[in-house]
RNA sequence: GGUUCCUUAGCUCAAUUGGUAGAGCGGCUGGCUCUUAACCAGCGGGUUGCAGGUUCGAGUCCUGCAGGAACCA
């Protein structure tokens, strides 16, 4: 026996009342899951209707088909079903019940829609009615078969002529009228939140839709779908922190991903032309709205393209993608106003930042110079000198433009021109060897998306990622490592070959049009029990 | 990582200065043939996140822990 907190029904009413068996609800689903019914009402067999629990029900239209055909079938409001209208079998969710004594009204919910049943004495009988009006539930599976028609109210319903439970439900859904509004309960019991909120539901749907339209560009232009390691032996590809975890064959630690660069540029190596890959990708950081610690990000990379070819495409894809998804290309971002039309802005970071705060970083050779700079013109950084002080002439610029333009863009943008000790991985520019052949794209404050031409210099590559590993010997947990495997797959000769990286998540916000969607994805991680010590969590056995 | 706030019934929320833990919804019982958050009458429902402390007495005050939120990094 389950524990009755919780268990609609279970409530210990009077003792003499739960002595009562049968006539006081003993033996109905309501009361036991496992309890008996009759089939005569069943429009399935006696072997399937006999269960709470049956394995299957044919359906004849889902709840958006029924109603489309109600439409189209020109019925009258107030009139009786026809005789000749056609028998329906439709499922779903209950999601609503109200018992008027002799007529009930229901509401049906599927992935498709929703619609009313009515059971009423007169088509069911007396007995037939009061059995189902009070077996069963809000939240129950509900199978039911009947004939169309309009309410006198006007509302198109199935008068339901036999019914079957398909899958009872032991626990309340949220509360109606506020619903589900605990944010850790969205997260942790997801479902719940797919339920009672639709928008939830349009959410990921919108986000489906984004990728499905992303991938079907990808393909048309050429680009072959991959898929790469999750657990490598080092991490590559990003600045970041690793999950780390051990393989217990090989008694040796593997890391998740952080990104799937370099594994993807070997396949480029391996004679590819073009490959992509929605990559599912872990960071050991803090959450935040921007930051998921599970992540899915898309990267591609193309032979013979520079990262101003790689721009242009973007830019087609970006604005298809958005087309496709939202319906046009002007979107409200957290509360700003984007148009994806047009022609995108390009700004270097350097004119960027001059127009920002007055500083030219061309003028500052150095980390001190560039730090005297920023001081003198009183420019808050929001960190503590300790740490502005460590910051290397690179860092220091990236924070600058953190601080000063990365959250008035409202963009689409381009930046480019990044400071190549920032872009381990990135080509260094033929005019100027201290910035990166790198562009980013800032919509609505965020970065959604980096690439760039890429290091395919094998001598250069170890020289930068030598320097990288000093700083993570001095402390840097972001800092990358050598990867001589990769460096191995370089010294064969990698083509010339641009490459792009969007973090899916955070690009899903606009189609979302939500103000903090990449908070968390349809199944977020979380801790694994909230609200410590003995007591389990809200809503849980 | 830092600061502030939050955690009370299945859900959404109350609870005066530290003095008997309540309401609505959901559930249960009864009534009602056009409801849409149905309505009417009645009844159940609590280890106040966890562990300590102060006090005659703690949902309320203090400490620690867990989870969550906002802002900052």
């Amino acid at each position: 026996m389950l524990d009755a907190r919780g268990r609609r029904g279970l409530s210990s009413g009077p003792a003499s009342g739960a002595d009562a068996g049968e006539g006081r609800g003993g033996g109905r689903w309501r009361r036991r899951a496992s309890g008996r019914c009759d089939s005569a009402n069943s429009p399935s067999s006696a072997r399937s209707a006999s269960s709470p629990y049956p394995d299957r029900f044919a359906r004849t239209h889902t709840l958006a088909e029924a109603r489309a055909l109600g439409e189209r079938l020109g019925l009258e409001v107030g009139a009786a079903p026809r005789d000749d209208a056609p028998q329906l079998r439709l499922c779903g969710r209950l999601m609503a019940l109200r018992d008027m004594g002799r007529l009930g009204f229901a509401r049906l919910q599927d992935h498709s829609g929703a619609l009313q049943l009515v059971f009423e004495v007169r088509a069911l009988g007396q007995e037939a009615y009061r059995r189902a009006v009070r077996l069963l539930d809000v939240g129950d599976h509900l199978g039911a078969q009947g004939r169309l028609f309009y309410t006198r109210k006007g509302e198109l319903s199935l008068l339901v002529e036999q019914w079957q439970l398909l899958s009872k439900a032991l626990r309340p859904l949220p509360e109606k009228w506020h619903g589900l509004r605990d944010r850790e309960l969205c997260w942790r019991q997801r479902y719940l939140d797919l339920l009672v909120n639709p928008e939830t539901r349009e959410r990921f749907r919108r986000r489906g839709e984004l990728v499905r339209a992303l991938r079907a560009m990808l393909e048309e232009h050429g680009f072959v779908e991959v898929e790469t390691p999750v657990l490598t032996p080092q991490p590559s590809g990003a600045l970041a922190r690793p999950f780390v975890t051990h393989h217990h064959a090989l008694d040796l630690d593997v890391y998740l991903r952080i990104a799937p660069e370099t594994w993807l540029k070997r396949l480029i190596v391996g004679g590819y032309d073009r490959v992509y890959e929605f990559a599912r990708c872990f960071r050991n950081e803090g959450m935040d709205p921007s930051h998921l610690q599970d992540f899915t990000m898309l990267e591609w990379y193309a032979a013979w393209w520079n990262y101003l070819d790689n721009m242009e495409f973007t830019e087609q894809l970006v604005r298809h993608a958005v087309e496709r998804v939202v319906g046009g290309t002007a979107v409200e971002i957290r509360g700003r106003r984007v148009e994806f039309g047009g022609r995108w802005e390009r700004r270097t970071l350097r004119e960027l930042i001059l127009q920002d705060s007055g500083i030219d970083i061309d003028a500052h050779a150095d980390a001190a110079s560039l730090r005297a700079a920023i001081a003198a013109r009183g420019i808050d950084l929001e960190q503590s000198p300790e740490e502005t002080a460590r910051l290397g002439r690179g860092s220091l610029i990236d924070r600058l433009y953190k601080v000063v333009s990365r959250p008035r863009i409202d963009g689409p943008l381009f930046i480019t021109a990044h400071p190549a000790d920032l872009s381990p991985l990135a080509r260094r520019s033929d005019e100027d060897p201290a910035r990166a052949d790198r562009f980013q794209l800032v919509v609505a404050g965020w970065e959604v998306v980096n690439a760039y031409s890429e290091l395919i210099d094998p001598l250069d590559q170890r020289a930068r990622l030598e320097q990288q590993a000093a700083a993570r010997a001095a402390g840097d947990a972001e800092a990358m490592v050598v990867e001589e495997d990769y460096l191995l797959a370089m010294e064969h000769g990698m083509p010339p070959v641009s490459g792009f990286g969007l973090g899916i998540d955070r690009f899903a916000a606009p189609a979302e049009r939500r103000r903090e969607p990449a908070r968390r994805g349809l199944l977020p991680p979380h801790a694994p029990c909230a609200r410590g010590g003995g007591r389990a969590p809200r809503g849980h056995p």
